[in-house]
Order: structure tokens, then C-alpha cells, then sequence
DNA sequence: TATGAATGAGCCTTCATTCAT
DNA sequence: TATGAATGAAGGCTCATTCAT
């Protein structure tokens, strides 16, 4: 009887190497002999577990989403202390990138892909969707109702601004810490001027 | 009886068709054969005026730092007016988006391109700092010194947040004047915390 | 603990599974995992019991010549009515394939296969002489000696022909009866023709 | 300037090295790389002309039937004798095989693939009906009418069923002539028997 | 005896580049 | 200066076969 249970593991062990060769050879280099030998694995097992190389392209955006989901879902629950709320959504959407570089290129590729694909611009604009969600949430019990949309555009510009061009130029983990602080600090200044007087 | 001084007109051809093309197609499906087509040429042209179709990638970009390089130029030359001039600096970096989508699609190619190309990181990294050292330069006239540096670094990220943002979503105009506003208002903010007393 | 006896079985199940496929889905889309799963086995199985794929077709080709060959024996085994007996060696033609389409397209593909198959084309061979040796050993009995030759090529012929014009149109069971009626009166006709005056 | 008119060559030149290949190496072994081969031009030439090796087979196979129908047009055209016109038919039929190998092999191939393929399958039904048709058409002047569809498909069947057996054993010229003799007898037969007294 | 995960050769196709015209 | 027919390397995919279990 052949192994079970493979099945988790290739996968797993494929998006890997796909994060890894869109990293170092970017999205056109990275082919599913490359990704087959970074993997150890052969090329006909994309094919078998991915149905072909878009599938595997597609699970692996859909991997960095969940991942991001994960780490939003990890640091928020437990508070309701909102102004301490906003900050840990900051400190996740800048954890995965702040963790490896393979990240911050795959988002780039991902985000280029996402607009020639219906698929992955769905996908997208979920993940767009919920972090405008995030803030607002928490920016209702501290700031004027009126001002909570303006102020939620302008912290998830923020955050994606900072996320950009931290990508773009080869960061060190300074700029990270950086941006984080300053995305706080923006968040503070917004509280501050718009914040609710009694609450 | 050779024409003299197609290579200009040639040039500008193609480049305008790979931009369409990139925008039409994504970067991926801008084949030689489709920019071609769309510039009316033959495929075999493309080699003899760039060398290639890496060459003609490359100079689409390098058209589209020109363009934005221009673009700031026209806005802001002669103001001492340094509010105005930060406004400006606004205007013009929205302006190019503003007119096409072709611009965005391509500029997030650019970025994508740049992270696995010394030379086009390099003309990516002269552009991201002048911006900076625009901000800055009149950002020195009105606020705190010690604030300068990290307020061009808070609107730099804001310009580029609103932009990727944009770029993503299925821009309405709306969202690109509410991007406007909201970067200007930025501004004046941190001109009002940081502001210095006297002038 | 090893079940014993299972060859039989398997081979059965895996022949009647290709003619299956090979119906279905035409030589080409006649894969392992086709016909695996149409048998409801693994495909490692086809190795084990025949060697592989090529091992299969063979065998399927064969089972279809026997299985003529047995049709054939069946039909005609006791009767010094040599008339009737050739009329039974028609029936005897066109009875599996009346059975089903099956066999109609898998005939066909074997005759192709044979071309380019040292091995078939021997069995193919062997096949083709015994129509016309059974045909000839009535027709010995009921027409002039220099016709026998000549008659049983035509009778040949005409019952391939029939059997290939019925097997690529769209197969009603009024055409093979029509078919099985026109090659008996052929037969008449050249027993009328060209019969011994007495016997 | 490049070379014009190349194309009427190249796609003669591409249909004959299919001819050949599927002679040599059977449908499964016609691949790109054997058909360039023998055409001496590379593989993606293949594409560029007919869009695929499923283009340039559909297209052998036409030129296949084309040429069937020029070699009936040619032989039956100024004959109001049509005792004469039927044997020409049958010449006709027999005239491509006669002259080689190559096309016995390759309508076979195509009677199979046809089985699988609406389009081959309507090329096939249109030829088939040509036959019937043609052969109908001059038996209306000889023979009772109520005999002139059962006679037809009898010698469609006749031709066919000689030209299948012809090309699956290893084909001499003599048992060529030989089947287009016995068709002629069989016509002859027909009209002796069915023929009109008066006309 | 039986499985099916894994392999990798071989297929068709695409496409940037070349070159005779 | 310009063409586009032709090339052929490289890509993704299919599938018969193998082998650890």
C-alpha cells in the first residue's frame, strides 16, 4: 500500500518552493522545473497535486492570504482595548513581510497578477476589504463617526505605502521597525484630532 | 532611398504599443508579435531599434520615469510658495494615473520587474528618492528640522499606499480625487503639528 | 494471504475495460488510468498481469479473434449442407458485432494497430486466410473448380465491406440485417452462376 | 523582402511528410518532430501554418478526400456510356492506392480517428454518399430501379471491402488488378441480371 | 496480490530572434 | 529601412512505468 497522507506535505512542500523561486528568479523565471528541483520533487507531481502550474501559482497567493488571515486572526482576538486593537493590526500585516523577504516580492507578483486575473482579483479585493474592515471596527469606538472611513483609507494606504516601497528598496529591518512606528504614530495623531471626547 | 529620422518616430511607436499592450494583456501576454501588431510593424523592427524586446521593456519604462520626471518639472518651477509647491508635488504624481490606466498597470509591472533587475532597481531607487528629497526640500522651509525626514517618509508612503490601492481596485475618478485631498491633507497636517512659529 | 485463481479474473476484467475505453474514448484517449478505473484497479495491475500497456492491447486484439473464432465454430459445426453453412459463416461475421459497437470500432483500430505490429499483422493474417479457407471449402462442393478461388475473394471482400461501411456510419440494426441479406445473395447469385449442374 | 508564396509550398510539403510518416511509423508515431524532420523545416513551422498538428492532420486528410474527388472527376466526366462510366468509377477508386502505399495506410487511419471526430466523421459520410451516389447515378440508365440502391450499396461495399483487405495484406499490383477486375465483374453480373431489356 | 504516489521521457506549443530579400 | 518566414530553445503537460508499502 502507498504512502497516504503525502498529499498535505507535497503541497506544503511546493508552495514553498514556489515562494522561494518567484523570490530568487522572479514570476517569469520561475518555472515548474525550477520549482520541480527546488522542491526535490518531479515536474509531473504539479500536474498531479495542482492540476498544472496555474493551479499552483493560484494556491500559493491564496497560502500568503490565509497567512496574513492567520496572523491578523492571532494577534487581534482577546482585547477590547481598541487603541491597542489598531496597533496589533499594524504590527501583523507588517509580521509575515518583516519575517522573510520571499513574502514582500510574491505580494508584488501577486498584486501585478491580480489584474489580469478575475480570480485572483477577487481574492484581492477580499483581502483589501478586510483590512478597511479591521480599522474602521476599531476606529468607530475612538474616533468622530463621521471621520472613520476618511481615517481607515488613510491608515491602509499608510500601511500598503510603507509595505511598497520597504519592498522596492533592499530593507533592512530598521525601516521596518520604522514603518511600524510611524503607522502608529499616524494612528495616534489621528485619535488625537478626531478622537471622541467622552466615551 | 533611406528614410532618415524614423528611428524617433519608431521609438515613440512602440513604446505607446507596449504600453497598450501591457495594459491589455498584462506583462505576461506582451508578446513581440502582439506590440507589433499594435504599432503596425513588423516584428523583426523591434531588434534593430532596441536590440532586442528587453531592450524595448526597458525603454518603456525608462519613458514612464521620464514622463513623471517632466511632469513634476512642469508643476513646480517657479514658486516660492513651499505649500503650494507640496501640493504640487501631489498633483503631479496622480497626474499621469489620472489621465490612463495604461500608466498603472505598467508602473506596477515596472516595480515587479525591478526587484529581479540591477538596472531598472537602479533607475526605480533615483526615482523613489527624488520624491523624497522634493518633499523634503520644501518640507525644510516649513517644519521642525528635526520632523522633515520622517514626514517626506509618511507622505512618500501615503502617495505610494493611495496609488497601489488604486491601481488595484477598479479606479473611479472619485477615488483618485479623494486620494488627492486626503495626501493634501496629510500635508497640512503635519504642517500644523510640526509647523514652525515664525517664518 | 494470496488469493489464488485471480489471474483469470483480472485479465477478463481488464480486457473487457479496454474494449470498454477503446470504445469510449478512441485508441488515443485509451490510457492506463482509463482503463484502470473502468475496471475499478489500480494501474500498477496491468504491468503485473500483462506486462504492460502494449501487453493489454495485445491480449484485448487476441480476445477478439478468439472470440471470432469461436463464433465461427459454434455456428457451424455439424452440417454437410454446404449452402447453409455459408450463409451461417455470414451470420457468424456479423454476430458480435451486431452484439455491440464495441467490437466494431476495436476491429477497426486492431486493422490499423496490425499495420505497423509485426505480431497483429500475423494474427490479422491468420484471420483473413480462415474466412476465405472456410469459405472455400463449401464453395468446393458447389461450384465449378476454377471459380472457387475467385468467389471466395469476392465474398470476402463484400463481407469486410459491408462490415466497414456499417462500422463507420452511425450503425442501425436494420444495415447489418440488410448487410448479412445482400452477402447471402451474393452468395446465391455465384452458387447460380457458376454451380456444378449436379451433385 | 521576405519570400512570398511560400505558403502553398510549405503546406504541400507538410502534408506529404505526414503521408509518409503515418506510412512509416503508424498515427502514434506521427509526431512534430517526425514530420519536420522529413520536411526538413522546423517544428514550429507546423503551428504557424496549420495552428496545431491536429490542423495539419485534418488537413491531410482532406487533401486526402480532395484527391479522391479530382481522380473521380477526371476519369467520369464525357461519358454518356454508362456501362463505361461505372467501371471508370472503380478505377478511379482504386487509381490513389494503386500508386502507393502511403495513401491505403493513412485512409485507414482516418476511417479510425474518424470514429472519434464530428468533423473527420462528416468528411468521411460526405465521400461515403459520393460513392453511392455516383454509383446510382449511372446504374438508373442500366438496371430495373427498384434493384439501383441495393446494387449500389452492394458494389460501394464490394470496392470497399476489397480495398481494406488489399491494404492490411502486403499489397501486390497484381491483387489490385485483381480487385478491380472482380468489380467489374460484379458491375457486369449486376447488369446481366437486373439490366433494363429495352432502352 | 495489490496499491497509487512518484517519476521523467517525450509530446505539442509558444515566441524572441535571425536573415534573405 | 523594413519585412515576416523560419528557426529552435524552452516551456508546461501527459502518461506508461516503477516501487515502497
Amino acid at each position: 500500500m502507498p504512502k497516504v497522507g503525502m498529499e498535505k506535505i507535497r503541497r506544503a512542500q511546493l508552495i514553498e518552493a514556489t515562494l522561494e523561486a518567484i523570490e530568487k528568479h522572479g514570476f517569469h523565471g520561475t518555472t515548474v522545473s525550477v520549482i520541480s528541483k527546488k522542491a526535490n520533487v518531479s515536474t509531473g507531481i504539479i500536474s498531479h497535486y495542482f492540476g498544472g502550474k496555474a493551479g499552483l501559482i493560484d494556491a500559493t497567493m491564496r497560502y500568503l492570504l490565509e497567512e496574513l488571515k492567520q496572523e491578523l486572526l492571532n494577534h487581534l482576538p482577546h482585547t477590547k482595548n481598541h487603541h491597542a486593537r489598531l496597533h496589533a493590526i499594524i504590527d501583523a500585516n507588517f509580521a509575515s513581510v518583516q519575517r522573510s523577504k520571499k513574502a514582500a516580492v510574491t505580494w508584488l507578483v501577486f498584486w501585478t497578477q491580480s489584474m489580469h486575473s478575475a480570480d485572483l482579483a477577487r481574492l484581492q479585493n477580499v483581502n483589501s476589504k478586510r483590512l478597511i474592515s479591521n480599522l474602521k471596527y476599531s476606529l468607530r469606538h475612538l474616533i468622530a463617526k463621521e471621520k472613520v472611513e476618511w481615517s481607515a483609507q488613510l491608515i491602509a494606504a499608510q500601511i500598503d505605502g510603507f509595505w511598497l516601497r520597504n519592498a522596492l528598496t533592499h530593507t533592512q529591518h530598521s525601516s521596518h521597525n520604522q514603518a511600524v512606528e510611524t503607522c502608529k504614530t499616524l494612528i495616534d495623531k489621528v485619535i488625537c484630532d478626531y478622537g471622541l471626547s467622552t466615551k
